[in-house]
DNA sequence: TCTCAAAAACCTGTATACCGGTACTCCGGT
DNA sequence: ACCGGAGTACCGGTATACAGGTTTTTGAGA
């Protein structure tokens, strides 16, 4: 059942320039995507064509290219005549992600041991220092966009571009739940230990302790996802 | 380097009305996806926006969104201010979509073994069976509807819809294959023994037969993927 | 006939206008 | 004070108009 739209105070969107030199639509796209999985722009937010237009200086042709995508990976649900409201946190999709992830980025870590690639291994390094740098500044923000450069060279170096996509839309879901997770309880740093073990199967060249360390590192997202199924939280889609 | 649009003779798009009570977009795509992964439109061909506005009598906007959901999918590449262009089939994309598969299928029916659903496993005999008439009297259209709704039917019956997602848009590069091959040799069977071995280990409850049975059948598509590779081929892009 | 530049004909990208439909408001009857 | 229904404001869906850019055409001049 839609939430209506006159219930909600306006809705916070994030100061944006939009640059007239690239296309609008995967602009407005990225400034919500972004905004939608760091809750700046909380679950069951309303939001219009319109009103995210204006807020922009954009018509709503552009922005109702960006609504159909993020409605495509659910971070929107859009009701026709009615309104569009960021989807609720849904642990259903939530559970089918950490699934997702597992299977696809086993598959990449282990391929990407046996293929010994030096260039990889330094990519990967370089973003787990900046990771760590991070979280010992505190800069949440920062830290989540080095996890996702770790994993993302992954694919990126084997050309796996398809399995990153579905990984990618994976990843938009969870992150929201990281993002809650790390907000209630400091847990900024925990995938640091799980990364330098990924990164030691790596550099030994080991397929089998590559895919057990990624096994283990995904899969400690399912704690959240219990916890999440637990306890009633506003954000979160109830069964 | 983009064909050019003038290079091409007039796309042939199916018939088809679309009905104003449901969304255009949405069947707009329907109709051109299925005529692309069918070959009925062929790679290369040149498509634009006004021209299937006018064939379809809708206006450019919902056009445009169907294109933007069937380039996110690579089926069309986009070239602004040039043209529209259904995509080559990229031999690259076709090896990721069958490890794409290979894996979330591979898992989707070890749960469907252990969860021994009689509601799944009737729903999938029913679908061979179908399958098994259509290939008998030769019907490729039909029977390529009862392939998906065999594999379908594994996603379904546990709620793995993001999973069945990204499988799907596997499928639509593969499918274009598949006619090729269908069309140069007549292998319009070949599924229904592997299909046949999967429900038999899905009706005995063993995930791991169901499992490697399912593998067997994927990794069946890499053979396409070799000749593909090896014979040059109009619809098919070149390294 | 050949060359080359101007212009017409396309394309997609963007903006704007209109439509049908839903939810909220508010006023009048009770 | 309560209830109901008409009016209104707002939303997404669609159609249309305009802009920027590339390709093809074309025709004037040599």
């Amino acid at each position: 059942m839609p939430r209506l739209a006159r219930d909600h105070q306006p809705t916070p969107l994030p100061a944006a320039a939009i640059d007239r030199t690239m296309r609008a639509p995967e602009q407005v796209y990225r400034v919500l995507r972004t905004a939608i999985v760091s809750l700046a722009i909380p679950p069951g937010s309303a939001l219009s064509e319109g009103e995210v237009g204006a807020a922009y200086a954009v018509s709503r042709t552009p922005v109702r290219e960006a609504f159909a995508r993020l409605a495509e990976e659910r971070l929107l649900d859009v009701f026709p005549n009615l309104g569009t409201f960021v989807s609720l946190i849904d642990p259903r999709l939530i559970g089918e992600a950490i699934l997702i992830r597992r299977l696809l980025e086993g598959e990449a870590v282990s391929q990407a041991a046996a293929s010994r690639d030096p260039a990889l291994i330094s990519e990967m390094s370089q973003a787990l220092a900046d990771h760590a740098e991070a979280v010992a500044a505190g800069d949440a923000a920062a830290a989540y966009q080095c996890d996702e450069r770790f994993h993302r060279a992954l694919f990126a170096h084997q050309g796996l571009d398809q399995m990153w996509a579905s990984v990618d839309r994976a990843r938009a879901q969870l992150e929201r739940v990281h993002h809650l997770m790390v907000a209630q309880r400091g847990a900024l740093g925990d995938a640091l230990a799980k990364h330098r073990a990924i990164l030691s199967a790596l550099g030994r060249g080991d397929p089998y302790a590559a895919h057990a360390a990624m096994h283990v590192h995904i899969e400690a997202n399912a704690v959240f996802l219990d916890r999440l199924a637990s306890h009633s939280h506003p954000f979160v889609r109830m069964p």
